[in-house]
DNA sequence: CGAGTTTCGTCAATCGTTTAAGTTGGCACC
DNA sequence: GGTGCCAACTTAAACGATTGACGAAACTCG
């Protein structure tokens, strides 16, 4: 012997966790048997099951999971590579995504990159697929990932959240395009001869999409869209933004790609003494719980972030294979606007 | 033979991830070598411990954790417990969390609870338990799940983030009580003859050190406490507070505890048209990034999430033998005053 | 150049499972 | 009452590493 194992060579029931041939020894079967009672498989007697469950039950018996993923090849986890996960949009997807794995029986790994680039993303993956995890999800609202997953470890299904269209990896998103229409014809709908927008960080994927589909509203009412102001989700951009907006005395109506640049966009609109809604009125995007109390409360948005989780690891669960990662049509979570003090029709029509 | 590997039985480099004597066999030396390099070990030459990195490095050989763990004992995973982790903070912590992990090589696993009690928590800390991770970390701002760990699977160090005085667990937690100190003080200081409050829920451990603070903080300013009002973190609840407040003529200064209720709290004062500061001035607790965008600007106590998060992984790191798990006391992270917008002396002292 | 270290290889056991293949027992059937 | 068969169970070989003991070759010194 050459490793001697204190704990457990001393007598019985020691302290250490029990293993899977001390529950065969209490039931009075094979470990063998066991097993198959753990695996769920056929040509167990009922009777056997019931013994070996309580032989289990009275231990506190649990498998050791890494001589399982070890023996089987499977892992039973999911990781989730973050970031930013400290908005509240990724934070919830989180959540959801891993109360969506747990009640599947897996466990989640998580890794966090500070920067959203191709390589950043891929390092983090990678790390993911050395541990083993048997899919992954990446919280990732940026536009070019797809490539990096042609380097992928082989074999490992890979969803994205709010990801790009231009990969071939499957992912969630919301209806972005129809939230920005939602928006814009809601401010049309009051009166505003124009909308104008602030949308996210150039280059990543909702804002591409949402200002699309703003532009495309904007047109077919014939409306030439006016200038678009970038910020970065920040608030503190949306209040440059808000500042370049309130001093343009055409600006009526905006509609601001996020709910946390639209509270900027109202401390600015507030610091320049335009009044919200009468003299401008606003849309964010997200609908934050938070944003019924901003002042005005905001018409804004709202999608379903925890739902976005858990389809995206509902994707990765129904998928132990890869899945044919055709140009697939992404999985769309509905939008839907919640209207509140922060629009109005415009002060001449009143 | 009885489980025959296609893939890696035909020829050489197959496609599958390489094995340890792979790299043994391409390096020109035994596994046991490798191994060696592989856990640093002394006694090998430097020469060797190249030759051999470079097999790996050529092969991407990355060692298999499940192998690794089982053999070891070690598992080079920690977890975490989250509750409500869609909250800024709390997300913030888990991201500081686990970047310190990552750097000390480890990976994070995260299981959320949905409810914030002793049993969900315990059971949660039993999941990771089971999954085999070497610490694990618990974000819950409540105040008592102590006893919770006198069952935990044995000899897993534990450690909590705003966690409870009353358990054996150490903890990482902010400078609640000097926070509301300066938040007072702050008040005080202006010239506002009493400060009133805003708590978190009742239970939670955060809002009890704050409220004690606060008034002993009044106490010796000889004030007489004015009547607790609470709330659960939400602007929800904190909007009807702020309407509590602001059909009371007396009130002129507010501490709210956390800046999602000062949001609310702010949003009632305007809906009632009590201005801020010029009727009211309002300090908050956190300092979120949003924060500084409010209407007006909140004064609040900043505390560094990400730096909580961090330490709580360090003391897990440290402490790869369950701690001294005595009433150690818990590791502070200070806090500091942002001064806004939102407070000015009262109105009858300008 | 011999004694004492390093360095590295061989051999072997072990972690706690899964899983293929072999063995037993009992029942039905003709 | 043998034959056949299936369910139920046992045996044995992996999975991919870690770890220990021990010995042989290769260095370092005095």
């Amino acid at each position: 012997m050459h490793r001697n194992n204190i704990a457990r060579s001393g007598g019985r029931a020691s302290s250490a966790r029990p293993r899977l041939t001390e529950v065969a020894e209490l039931a009075g079967v094979s470990y063998q048997t066991v097993s198959r009672v753990l695996n769920d498989q056929p040509n167990v007697r009922p009777a056997t099951r019931r013994r070996v469950l309580e032989a289990m039950e009275q231990l506190g018996y649990a498998p050791n999971s890494a001589a399982r993923t070890l023996a089987s090849g499977r892992s039973l986890t999911l990781g989730v590579v973050c970031y930013d996960t400290a908005l509240y949009g990724p934070a919830t997807a989180l959540i959801g995504f891993e109360q969506a794995a747990r009640a599947a029986g897996y466990s989640v790994n998580i890794v966090s990159v500070e920067t959203l680039t191709q390589s950043a993303i891929l390092d983090a993956a990678t790390r993911l697929a050395q541990q083993g995890v048997s899919g992954i999800g990446i919280i990732s609202p940026a536009v070019s990932i797809g490539d990096a997953f042609a380097h992928m470890p082989p074999h490992i299904p890979v969803v994205s959240l709010w990801g790009p269209a231009d990969g071939a990896i499957p992912r969630v998103v919301v209806d972005e395009a129809h939230g920005a229409r939602l928006a814009t014809e809601h401010l049309l709908a009051l009166g505003h001869r124009s909308v104008s927008i602030v949308v996210g960080p150039e280059g990543h994927i909702g804002p591409d999409v949402r200002m699309r589909s703003w532009r495309e509203t904007l047109a077919a009412h014939a409306v030439s869209p006016p200038p678009v102001l970038h910020g970065d989700w920040s608030a503190q951009s949306g209040y440059a933004a808000g500042l370049a907006l309130a001093d343009d005395a055409e600006v009526s109506a905006v509609f601001v790609t996020s709910d946390q640049m639209a509270l900027g966009v109202l401390a600015a609109l507030h610091a320049r003494g335009r009044r919200v809604p009468d003299d401008v009125s606003v849309v964010g995007f997200d609908d934050l719980p938070e944003a019924a109390f901003f002042i005005p409360a905001l018409t804004t948005i709202r999608q379903d972030f925890n739902q976005i989780g858990r389809r995206a690891a509902g994707i990765l669960l129904d998928a132990p294979q890869p899945p044919a990662q055709g140009k697939n049509a992404p999985l769309v979570v509905p939008v839907t606007l919640m209207h509140r003090a922060s629009t109005a029709p415009p002060s001449k029509l009143r």
